[in-house]
RNA sequence: GGUCGGUUGACCGAGUGGCCAGGUAGCGGUCUGCAAAACCGUGUACGGCGGUUCGACUCCGCCACCGACCUCCA
């Protein structure tokens, strides 16, 4: 299988020609939410730039197998010896079981997901159903010698992992730096180095999320469950490995020590980071209290915002801007976006009623070759919408005559928009169909105002040849006391 | 403090050693009874200062400012 499509390895800073491991196979993994929380905007980014990524690689017809796992446990709040779980330190707040947490916000991330047309990865592993295996992981690294046992916790050990390999090659961390800027946490003391990491965690005795293993009752360390999950749906070595930038390190950094260490391979052969949504500049993140939930965007519930946006309005946006720059939110720009998606929307509806020449007058083949080289350059989506308006404004001027396209060149046209909005990009048009029942009732409104006008000028004609009308395409008006009712002739 | 990235027109946002991003808003025009839509045209945009070059927004150096990561974060 033969494609272009060049995407941007963080580990080697370049972009680099995807050829995966086993074609036509194509495996990905994308870090996931903790579900502890609504999901916000930020959440956003890497699912729909994934989504376009997942989307893509099979429109060129990969078998791809995308995981993209739920974080149910195992997330602290930090890495000290009594940091919380996130989602234990929620239920207790909320007094639910950790599940119950756990399901509520796993159900709003779909729920967000669905609406913002992002599809479903194709297995989505969550880490409480996978603690075997994290416990087979932390059993190989013990036997390793990567891995020691303190106190019931088992820790990762960094240092002697740095002696064979090299710890912080993805981050582009040096380890003798780390250790002398790590800050100092409370706690620490179980740990040989303070950048050793947790891969699994004693559990204090009221701590209610727990398991048993060879070293104790306890829980697994948030790392882990990303190399156990990958490598038992994917295998040791697979191909992309997706995320948000803030999560390489540590958490890949961490993940590649493991998947590493254990299986004595590189794991990832392409990682991808998306950058981060940002607001007044910083980035928004649930630590910083400036984040807006998604649930907000689509309603306008929130005070920074001057009105709702539709979900396609967002992922509009966001697919405004290339998945590794920062983004910045501002009302004036989502108002653009939401513009902007009209005019793309109502030009693919103009697409559908245009009337064929006998010759073309501009070449279709060549805007399609363009828009697959802005995929193929590291999915540059703005890119392609720029040809995409090209596409629009080529509809528009075959629509009022100043161009011309055969039947073959507008059938090209129409498919080429419908691959790449709809099937690529994943938009969707949303007002088709959606307002219909407010628009008749609003359609109405005027009818039986213009015919009220007409008897008021006992223009009888008029006003009849209204009903008349109406009748015929069955709605039948009835005049009352109070004003005029309209109902539909059930045929 | 360390590491990395950014600074583009009214706003958002691509990109490149010499030519065009694109969207939104503005202005002028075509069309139209009026309007809208659409189409055409339009704005001396590339943080500052030097350097390399026939030519730099694009390469190099310095400076300023902003941000990310270094602790949990998508």
């Amino acid at each position: 299988m033969q494609n272009n499509l060049h995407i941007f390895n963080s580990l080697s800073r370049k972009k680099e020609l995807f050829r995966p491991l086993h074609p036509p196979f194509a495996g990905i993994y994308v870090c996931g939410p903790t579900v502890y929380s609504d999901t916000h905007l930020g959440h956003a980014r890497p699912a729909i730039t994934f989504d376009i990524l997942f989307r893509y690689l099979q429109h060129l017809d990969y078998k791809v197998r995308y995981v993209r796992n739920i974080t149910d446990v195992g997330h602290l709040e930090n890495d000290a010896d009594e940091g919380d779980d996130k989602i234990l330190k929620k239920a207790r707040l909320e007094h639910l079981e950790p599940m119950e947490v756990v399901q509520k916000y796993m159900d709003t991330y779909h729920r967000n997901m669905e609406q913002l047309n992002v599809k479903g990865p194709s297995i989505e592993p969550r880490a409480s159903g996978h603690i075997i295996e994290q416990q087979m992981l932390i059993k190989e690294l013990l036997e390793k010698g990567y891995a020691y046992i303190v106190n019931g916790s088992v820790y990762f050990d960094v240092k002697k992992y740095n002696e064979k390999y090299e710890y912080g090659k993805l981050s582009g961390r040096v380890l003798d730096e780390l250790q002398s800027n790590t800050r100092t946490l409370e706690g620490q003391d179980e740990k040989r180095n303070p950048f050793d990491f947790a891969l699994w965690k004693k559990a204090a005795p009221e701590h209610i999320m727990r398991w048993p293993s060879p070293w104790g009752e306890g829980f697994p360390g948030w790392h882990l469950e990303c190399s156990a999950m990958s490598y038992k749906y994917l295998g040791e070595v697979f191909d992309i490995h997706g995320g948000g930038m803030d999560l390489q390190f540590p958490h890949h950094e961490c993940e590649i020590a493991q998947s590493t260490a254990a299986h004595e391979k590189e794991p990832v052969r392409y990682w991808m980071h998306n950058n981060m949504i940002t607001i007044n500049g910083q980035k928004m993140a649930r630590s910083l209290g400036n984040f807006i939930t998604l649930d907000q965007m689509f309603s306008g519930n929130n005070p920074l915002l001057k009105q709702a946006y539709s979900p396609m309005t967002v992922r509009f946006f966001i697919l405004q801007a290339h998945y590794r720059s920062t983004v910045d939110f501002s009302n004036e720009a989502l108002q653009a976006a939401e513009k902007g998606l009209q005019k793309l929307m109502k030009g693919i509806e103009t697409a559908g009623k245009l009337k064929p020449s006998a010759a073309s007058t501009v070449n279709i083949d060549d805007l399609r070759e363009k828009c697959y080289s802005a995929m193929d350059d590291d999915l540059n989506s703005p890119i392609l919408l720029s040809h995409l308006f090209e596409a629009v404004r080529i509809v528009n001027s075959v629509s009022d005559g100043s161009a011309k396209l055969d039947e073959k060149g507008i059938a090209s046209l129409k498919d080429l928009l419908n691959v790449f909005t709809f099937d690529i990009l994943g938009l969707k048009n949303e007002s088709a169909g959606k307002e219909d029942e407010e628009l008749t009732g609003n359609l109405m409104n005027i009818i039986i105002d213009l015919r009220k006008d007409a008897r008021g000028k006992k223009d009888f004609a008029a006003s009849d040849k209204i009903r008349n009308e109406l009748n015929k395409i069955g709605i039948i008006l009835k005049d009352k006391k109070d004003g005029v009712d309209w109902e539909r002739n059930p045929i």
